[in-house]
RNA sequence: GGGCAGUUAGCUCAGCGGUAGAGCGGCUCGCUUACACCGAGUUGGUCGGGGGUUCGAUUCCCUCACUGCCCA
C-alpha cells in the first residue's frame, strides 16, 4: 500500500476516478437490467451557458440521488443534454458576426447564418458539459441529447402539427410582449416585471364641446400620445360621466388635428392618477382590451419593431427611440402649456428576460397554443400523483394553471425549430398547409421558429428511445429551480400526459436560489458570481459539493460564502487523515465480523451512534432533506468518531490488551467502511479513493462479480445495524457508561482550564467514583484528560482541593498549595448561584399542581430526575465550599 | 392589490410544545507521531413587536412591523 500524504490533494484523484468510472461504464444505463429502475433527466442547460453555482447545487443533488440509487441496487439512468436557447444563442452568434465580419444575419441569409450557429455550437457548445464532468456528475454521457438533434427536432415539429390538427394551435393578431432588441415576441413567462423609478406626467386637454372645461390625464408614457384614439373614464365616476360622448383635441403630433372621443369603460380605475385614461390600443394591453369593446375608436401603431417611432408619430418624432421620444413629448406638452405636473412614480415595467430591456406591448401576428391536458395536469399534483418538495410550490403551480393563458409559441428568430407551416405562392387558391415537408415548389415556409420551451417540454420522454423509455419512463424525480416551474415543469407535465398518457416524473424537488453574501441574486453584471471551476481548483469538487449541500436546506435560498466550500474541503481532509490514521495501525478489512470480538464500551457506543445516524440519514433521504444527510455525516464523523472515539481509542491501540486492540480496529473498519459508503453520493471521488487505499475494494458481498462490483459506486450501504450481534441491554449500558465517562472527561478538562494548567502539563486526578471504573475507562480518562495518574479514592479529598461532580463521581484536581483559595471560593460560589437558579426553575414547575396533574408521566419523571441531579450537585458544591474554609 | 417565504449568538443558518443548537468569527491555551485544512477550553441569545391557546410556547393561533420572492 502506498503511503498516504498528510494533506488531501483532490486534483489528480478526482480526474483519475472520473475517468475510471467512465471507462468502466459505471454511468451507462442498461435498459435490459432486471434491477428496479431509477431515472432522472437533467434540466438541460443552455448551450451558450457556463457552469454557475446554481448548476453546481442542482446537479450535485441529482448526482447524489443517482449515486445513492446505484448503491441501493437500482439500475440508474441520468440523462444529460443541453437546449438550443433560441434567443441567447442567436444573439451570441450575431454579436460575433458583427464583431468579426461587420455583418448582420441578414447579410448572410438564413441558411448561411444557421450554418454559422451550428459551427459555433460544435466549437463552444460543450463547455458546460465538460464542467459538469469536473463536478463529478454521473450522467450517462452516451445518451447526451440536444434539443436540435435531428430526431428530437422532428418530434417537436410533429407535435406542432398534431396540436394544430387537434385545433389547439391557431394563428392570430394579438397584443404580445415584444422585445425591441431581440426583435421577437416573447411569452408572458419571459417577461420579468421590475420596479422602475419614473414620473407620472399630468397634462390637460380642453373639452371641445365645452370650452373652458378641462380634463386632466395622468400617464407614464407620454410618448404614445400620438397613438391615442380615445379618452376613457369610468361611467360610474360622477366627476366625468357627463362628459362621455364629447371630445378632446389630441395634442400630438402637432401637424395633425384629431378629435378623440371620450368613452366610458368600466375598466378605468377611479383611483389611478386623475381617473382619466388615455387609450392607446396599439401599445398597451389593457387599452387594447378597451378597443375590443369599443372598436369604433380604431387603433394607430406608431412604433417600429426596434422600438423607434414611425412616420405616424409625426414630424419631430418619427425615427426617435421610444425613450428619446418621451423626453421630446414632455417638452412639447410643456411648450403647449398643457403639462401640469410631473410626479415621481414607481411602477412595474416588464423587461425582456434575455435582452434585459423594457418590453413593448405590440400588436402582431403570432402562433398561439391552447394548452392541452390542463385539468389532468392540475389533478396530477392535487391528488399527489406528482409530489412537490417543498410542498408549498403546489399552490403556485395550481394557481398558474387556474389562470392559464394561451401560450405565444412563435418567435421571430432563425435559430430554432422552424414552424412547419407552408404558404402557397401569392395569388394561388390553395390554403396554407401544416406538415413536415414542403408541399412543393412555390410554397414558402413560415419564417418563424418555435419558443425554445416548446421543444424542452418534450424532454422527459422524447430524449429516450423505445427500449430506454420502456425501462426508465416515467422518471423518478425531477430536480430543478422554482423559477422555471411554469416555463418547464408545468408544461412538461402537460406534454407527458398528452403524449405518453403518463406523468413524466413522480417527484419534483425544487432547489433554493443561490445568492451572494448580502442576499443579492448572482449575476454577471454585478460580478458577484464566483466561477465554480476556480472553486473546484482550489478546494476540490468534493469540497465544493459537500460545502454547498451542507448549507442548502430544502427550498430555502442560500447565501453563498466561499467559507462553506472551505469547510467542505476541510471535511475531506479530516476524512483523509482519519483514514490515514487507520492505515498506520495495520491492514484493514471492509466488513469485519464484529460478533467475533468482545467490544469495549467506547466501541459499542460509536457503533450505536453510527446506527442512529444511519437511521436518521435514511429518513432524510425519503423526503429529500439533503442538507440533513450532510449534517448527520459531518457531525457523526467529526464529533462522535474523530473527536471522541479515535481519541479514546488511542490508549487502547497503544496498550497491551491485544483482544481490545483488535476489537477497536474492527470497530474502526466497520465505521470507516460504513461512512465511506454513505458519504459516497456526496463526495464521490475521495470516498472511492479511500475505499481503495484502505483495501476495502475487495468484494463486500459474495454476489458482486460484474465490472461494476469493485467500485464503491456500486457498493451497498450497511444493510443491518452494525450492532446486530450485541444485545440491546448491553448497548444501552455501554452507551450510558461511555456518555458518563466522556462528560467526566469534559468536566476534568474544564477544571484544568479553570486553574490555567498548560495543555501540555500532565496532572494527577483523584476520583471518588460512584460507579465501577474499568481499567480501560481509567486509561481513556487519563489519556483524554492528560492525567499523569488517576487515583481512585474511598472518601473525600483533602480540604481545599478543587473538584467537580460528574456522572462517574467527584473528580478532584490536587494542586498542593497552588490554589488561590479565595479564587476557588469565588468560582464555587458562582457555580452555586447558577445551580440554585436551575433548582428554582424546576421546583417552580414541580410545585405547580396543574403541571403535576397534566404533564405526561415521562416528562414529570424527567423533571424530578433533573431536580435530584441539581440538588446533588448543590450539596457537593456546598461541601466543597465548607472544605475551602 | 393577492399569495408565499423569512425575521433565533457578531455572521450564515438548524431546531419547531417540555433544561436554546451547529459552523464560522471572537477570546485563552497548544505545532501532543491522523489532521494547524488541527486539537482543548471558553465567550456569546428577554428565539422581530404585541396579543391569545396551554400546566408550559422559539415551537401552535391571531395581529403588526420589516426583508425577499411570485402573481396581478
Amino acid at each position: 500500500m502506498s503511503e498516504i500524504s498528510k494533506a488531501y490533494a483532490p486534483g489528480d484523484v478526482e480526474q483519475e476516478w472520473y475517468d475510471r468510472w467512465r471507462a468502466s461504464g459505471c454511468f451507462t444505463a442498461d435498459p435490459a437490467s432486471t434491477a428496479p429502475a431509477y431515472s432522472l433527466v437533467i434540466p438541460p442547460p443552455n448551450v451558450t451557458g457556463v457552469l454557475t453555482l446554481g448548476h453546481v447545487l442542482n446537479n450535485t443533488l441529482q448526482d447524489i440521488l443517482a449515486r445513492r440509487a446505484r448503491q441501493t441496487g437500482h439500475e440508474v439512468l441520468w440523462l444529460p443534454g443541453t437546449d438550443h436557447a433560441g434567443i441567447a444563442t442567436q444573439t451570441v452568434v450575431e454579436r460575433q458576426l458583427r464583431k468579426e465580419e461587420k455583418k448582420t444575419r441578414h447579410d448572410l441569409g438564413r441558411e448561411a447564418f444557421l450554418k454559422k450557429v451550428w459551427e459555433w455550437k460544435e466549437k463552444h457548445g460543450g463547455i458546460i458539459i465538460k464542467q459538469l464532468q469536473k463536478l463529478g456528475c454521473s450522467c450517462d454521457w452516451g445518451r447526451e441529447r440536444f434539443t436540435m438533434d435531428g430526431a428530437y427536432a422532428r418530434k417537436v415539429q410533429e407535435v406542432f402539427i398534431d396540436l394544430y390538427n387537434k385545433g389547439l394551435i391557431y394563428r392570430g393578431k394579438r397584443m404580445v410582449n415584444w422585445c425591441p432588441v431581440s426583435l421577437t415576441a416573447l411569452s408572458d413567462e419571459e417577461v420579468i416585471p421590475k420596479k422602475q423609478k419614473g414620473y407620472l406626467y399630468h397634462f390637460k386637454l380642453e373639452v371641445v364641446e365645452s370650452p373652458g372645461s378641462w380634463l386632466e390625464i395622468a400617464t407614464t408614457r407620454p410618448e404614445t400620445i400620438m397613438g391615442d384614439t380615445a379618452i376613457a373614464v369610468n361611467p360610474k365616476d360622477e366627476r366625468y360621466a357627463h362628459l362621455i360622448g364629447l371630445h378632446v383635441r389630441r395634442p400630438l403630433p402637432l401637424e395633425t388635428e384629431v378629435l378623440l372621443p371620450i368613452i366610458g369603460d368600466e375598466a378605468v380605475d377611479f383611483e389611478f392618477g386623475t381617473g382619466v385614461l388615455k387609450v392607446t390600443p396599439a401599445h398597451d394591453k389593457a387599452d387594447y382590451e378597451i378597443y375590443q369593446r369599443h372598436p369604433e375608436i380604431g387603433l394607430i401603431d406608431i412604433m417600429n419593431p426596434n422600438g423607434s417611432l414611425n412616420d405616424l408619430a409625426g414630424e419631430g418624432f418619427a425615427g426617435l427611440d421610444r425613450f428619446e421620444a418621451r423626453v421630446e413629448a414632455i417638452e412639447r406638452l410643456r411648450e403647449l402649456g398643457l403639462l401640469t405636473k410631473e410626479e415621481p412614480y414607481e411602477n412595474n415595467v416588464g423587461f425582456s428576460e434575455r435582452a434585459d430591456v423594457p418590453i413593448e406591448p405590440r400588436l402582431s401576428e403570432q402562433w398561439f397554443l391552447k394548452y392541452p391536458k390542463t385539468l389532468e395536469a392540475r389533478d396530477a399534483v392535487r391528488n399527489g400523483l406528482i409530489r412537490f418538495f417543498p410542498q408549498r410550490w403546489e399552490k403556485v403551480y395550481d394557481h398558474w394553471l387556474e389562470n392559464i393563458q394561451d401560450w405565444c409559441i412563435s418567435r421571430q428568430l432563425w435559430w430554432g425549430h422552424r414552424i412547419p407551416v407552408w404558404y402557397p405562392a401569392e395569388g394561388s387558391d390553395e390554403t396554407p398547409r401544416v406538415q413536415l415537408e414542403s408541399p412543393g415548389e412555390n410554397w414558402t415556409q413560415d419564417s418563424d421558429v418555435l419558443d425554445t420551451w416548446f421543444s424542452s417540454w418534450l424532454w422527459a420522454h422524447d430524449t429516450m428511445d423505445a427500449a430506454t423509455r420502456a425501462k426508465f419512463y416515467p422518471t423518478s424525480v425531477l430536480v430543478t429551480g422554482p423559477d422555471i416551474i411554469f416555463f418547464w415543469v408545468a408544461r412538461m407535465i402537460m406534454a407527458g400526459l398528452e403524449y405518453t398518457g403518463e406523468i413524466p416524473f413522480k417527484d419534483v424537488y425544487f432547489t433554493g436560489i443561490i445568492r451572494d453574501k448580502s442576499g443579492r441574486k448572482m449575476s454577471k453584471s454585478l460580478g458577484n458570481s464566483p466561477d465554480p471551476l476556480d472553486l473546484i481548483a482550489k478546494y476540490g469538487a468534493d469540497g465544493l459539493r459537500f460545502g454547498i449541500i451542507r448549507v442548502a436546506p430544502q427550498g430555502q435560498d442560500i447565501k453563498f460564502d466561499e467559507k462553506v466550500v472551505e469547510e467542505g474541503r476541510n471535511f475531506a481532509n479530516k476524512l483523509w487523515n482519519a483514514a490515514r490514521f487507520r492505515e498506520m495501525q495495520g491492514p484493514s478489512e471492509a466488513s469485519p465480523d464484529l460478533s467475533q470480538h468482545e467490544l469495549p464500551d467506547i466501541a459499542i457506543q460509536v457503533l450505536a451512534k453510527f446506527d442512529t445516524m444511519h437511521t436518521a440519514l435514511r429518513e432524510a433521504y425519503t423526503d429529500y432533506r439533503f442538507h440533513e444527510v450532510a449534517g448527520l455525516l459531518y457531525d457523526f464523523f467529526w464529533g462522535d468518531y474523530c473527536d471522541w472515539f479515535v481519541e479514546a481509542a488511542k490508549p487502547i491501540l497503544n496498550g497491551s490488551d491485544q483482544a481490545a486492540r483488535i476489537a477497536i480496529l474492527a470497530t474502526m473498519d466497520s465505521v470507516l467502511s460504513g461512512v465511506l459508503r454513505l458519504l459516497h453520493p456526496l463526495m464521490p471521488h475521495i470516498t472511492e479513493e479511500l475505499w481503495k487505499r484502505l483495501g476495502f475494494h475487495a468484494p463486500v458481498s459474495a454476489s458482486g462479480t460484474g465490472e461494476r462490483a469493485g467500485f464503491l459506486l456500486y457498493t451497498q450501504p450497511p444493510l443491518e445495524s452494525l450492532l446486530a450481534a450485541v444485545t440491546t441491554d448491553l448497548v444501552t449500558e455501554s452507551c450510558a457508561r461511555t456518555t458518563a465517562l466522556y462528560s467526566a472527561i469534559h468536566a476534568a478538562r474544564n477544571l484544568r482550564a479553570e486553574f490555567k494548567i498548560p495543555a501540555k502539563q500532565q496532572v494527577r486526578f483523584l476520583i471518588t467514583a460512584k460507579v465501577d471504573l474499568s481499567t480501560i475507562q481509567q486509561a481513556v480518562f487519563a489519556s483524554l484528560a492528560k492525567a499523569s495518574e488517576v487515583v481512585l479514592l474511598a472518601g473525600a479529598a483533602p480540604a481545599g482541593t478543587p473538584s467537580v461532580l460528574t456522572d462517574i463521581g467527584t473528580i478532584y484536581l490536587p494542586l498542593e498549595g497552588l490554589v488561590d483559595l479565595e479564587a476557588e471560593r469565588k468560582r464555587v460560589t458562582a457555580e452555586i448561584t447558577k445551580v440554585e437558579v436551575e433548582i428554582t426553575k424546576v421546583e417552580l414547575k414541580l410545585n405547580d399542581p396543574s403541571f403535576v396533574e397534566k404533564v405526561p408521566p415521562a416528562v414529570l419523571e424527567d423533571h424530578r430526575q433533573r431536580l435530584r441531579n441539581w440538588s446533588e450537585k448543590l450539596e457537593t458544591l456546598r461541601a466543597s465550599l465548607v472544605n475551602l474554609g
